[in-house]
DNA sequence: GAGAGAAGCTTAAACGTTTAACCTGATTGG
DNA sequence: CCAATCAGGTTAAACGTTTAAGCTTCTCTC
């Protein structure tokens, strides 16, 4: 007889323990309320001994549940996704989820193609984490068949049954806000580009701060680039250079904070003595430049996490009632985080 | 009649197309050469109209195939391990399949647990992408029934069948190399821990590279510290007031060269004039910081690449030719890659 | 001592495919 | 004109589970 690595099945775990499937079945979910306890340790041994691993394929195919989910984003190679994808993995794994990840490069075919594959693989559900430059989503989007999770992104679909934002208005209040509060009277704003939603949310949020401290906003106050270090050391001489009176610099990203601290270094000013400069993202870098930056950072960890579990939830709740509760599509807004280290 | 979102199964199609599930089957499966050209269309353009995506499920439970692999690495927030992971994704859904990302904080006992999920799961393969520090594998390795890839590490397991890694002695050769052509007379180095063999084949590397220009290797030219930049700003700081003739600096990677850059611009020595310095790993900072880091870098991309075709390349002949053909391990060795920039 | 109920199972259908084996009618070679 | 071949399918088993419904055998209750 040839000893194949064949996969141990049910039925000869029922075989060996003098029971049906049924049986093993029952007590291998859980549903064993009606199993006597010499039975059940009798099978419980016996699967441990085989080491018995029941097969995924068939048992999906009934329960039509797969306890996998798609995690489907631009890029993981950009640096904000691997938080993200990390935070969603950990929440999954936590009831036991498994991740299929897909880097669609923002390209709505890719995006298809994939939503095409994760149905075939009958995921549960979704999680889409979008760059921040789309506007809607894609036709395959709408023909999904399972719901859907947003992250960061704002817009509305057929099963989309829940999004998890971040209020970028609320982080640079919270941001400018702490620099006022520090003593800082004068606070510019080095912006990288302004076309999309969460810039402005930005800008909005700087004004409400200053507002709220019944300062004036000037419009000389806010330069709008892009998001470069050579952005923000060239603005930040251009600032000094009209001879603006300021004390602080609040910066669209920390890549244009290092610039301008750069650039300030350079004109002899210290920081944050003489100017204090704040950060957005938290990249690797803030925490290992001179002087360690001060930032806002977006929840990205978070994001995943919950984004993961309100789809699980959604999910499991949706099996326990089979009824369709249309339920409203759930929002979550997290708060950026505010950083503070040696650059204020 | 309530109208419910249900799948369309094959059944429905054939009995549409007043054909046999089986026909339906093969045409979907190109299997249909015995298929005439008028049943073929018609049952195509059937598919097409109903939008019938079929059920991986059941067929994965009758071909025993799942088109999906998993990949195990510890922390997918670790910058090494994107790219690894995107090259992975792209090489895989070349050939249609998906990709399950684990994260096992390089935990033994989280190792295991995802070993039997992917193993439940059924996936076709696995990739493990380690960290350098560990010396062998979990146990649920050696119980692991499908074939395995493994990156960066090469330790042996009954089914791992082939092993994607990085050359590290020739890189640093290279570097060093790199530095000698260029002119440079004495190139001392700063090292991070000398305790995974990664880091012995690197000083490796670094011998040889003296050795064939003819030069001493001296132990006084090499220390030895840890991966972060303030190791390297002491370490030149060190190597500065010992008052040693050197020209140029070898670090065991960007951000100990981010660090002794520092220290050398402290001192007022001009890199790359006075001073030339290389990396390891080109971090997103190396082409950010002043002047711009000549550095090495490892070809994730390409290994997660590679490793996903190898595996992919098994699992598909081992399908079509069913009996055991015992092959031997495959091996990929890659080549580092030079990055040449300002700083030397 | 009959009927009800509970405890502890078993039976068998169902999930949606694939595929080896078989079938049928038409064509062809000798 | 008969056997062989071939084109173009069909049949039915199998993949490994889950689960609703059914079946025994006890134990009570009155």
């Amino acid at each position: 007889m040839i000893m194949t690595k064949m996969q141990v099945t049910i039925k000869e775990i029922a075989k060996e323990a003098e029971v049906s499937t049924a049986t093993v079945s029952m007590i291998l979910n859980h549903k064993d309320e009606k199993i006597s306890e010499a039975t059940r340790n009798r099978v419980l041994a016996i699967v441990k001994k085989r080491n018995y691993i029941p097969n995924t394929m068939a048992r999906s195919l009934v329960t039509r549940q797969t306890r996998t989910i798609g995690l489907v984003m631009p890029d993981i190679t950009n640096p904000f996704f691997p938080e993200i994808a990390r935070g969603a993995e950990d929440q999954a794994s936590l009831s036991r989820y498994s991740i299929i990840y897909c880097n669609t490069d923002d390209n709505l075919i890719r995006e298809d193609g994939y939503i095409d594959i994760l149905t075939e693989k009958m995921v549960d559900g979704i999680i889409f984490a979008h760059s921040a430059d789309r506007e809607s989503g894609s036709l395959g989007l709408k023909r999904c068949r399972v719901p859907i999770i947003l992250i960061d992104r704002d817009y509305d679909s057929p099963n989309v049954i829940g999004k998890v934002l971040v209020d970028n208005t609320k982080a640079s209040y919270k941001g400018v806000s702490y620099l006022l509060d520090q003593g800082y009277k004068k606070v510019v704003y080095i912006a990288g580009s302004m076309n999309t939603q969460t810039a402005k949310d930005r800008l909005a949020g700087y004004k409400k701060a200053l507002a709220e401290k019944h300062m004036d906003y000037k419009s000389s106050y806010v330069k709008i680039g892009e998001y470069k270090s050579l952005w923000g050391e060239s603005a930040a001489k251009a600032l000094i250079a009209e001879g603006l009176p300021f004390d602080a610099i609040f910066c669209g990203n920390d890549l244009i904070a290092i610039g301008a601290i750069r650039a300030l270094k350079e004109a002899h000013l210290r920081v944050p003595e003489d100017i204090g400069v704040m950060g957005f993202d938290d990249i690797y870098m803030a925490s290992m430049v001179e002087p360690e930056l001060t930032t806002i950072k977006q929840p990205n960890y978070e994001m995943g996490f919950r984004a993961a579990e309100l789809l699980i939830n959604a999910i499991e709740s949706k099996i326990h009632q089979r009824d369709k509760v249309e339920k409203a599509v759930q929002t979550i807004v997290l708060e950026a985080e505010l950083i503070v280290r040696k650059s204020t």
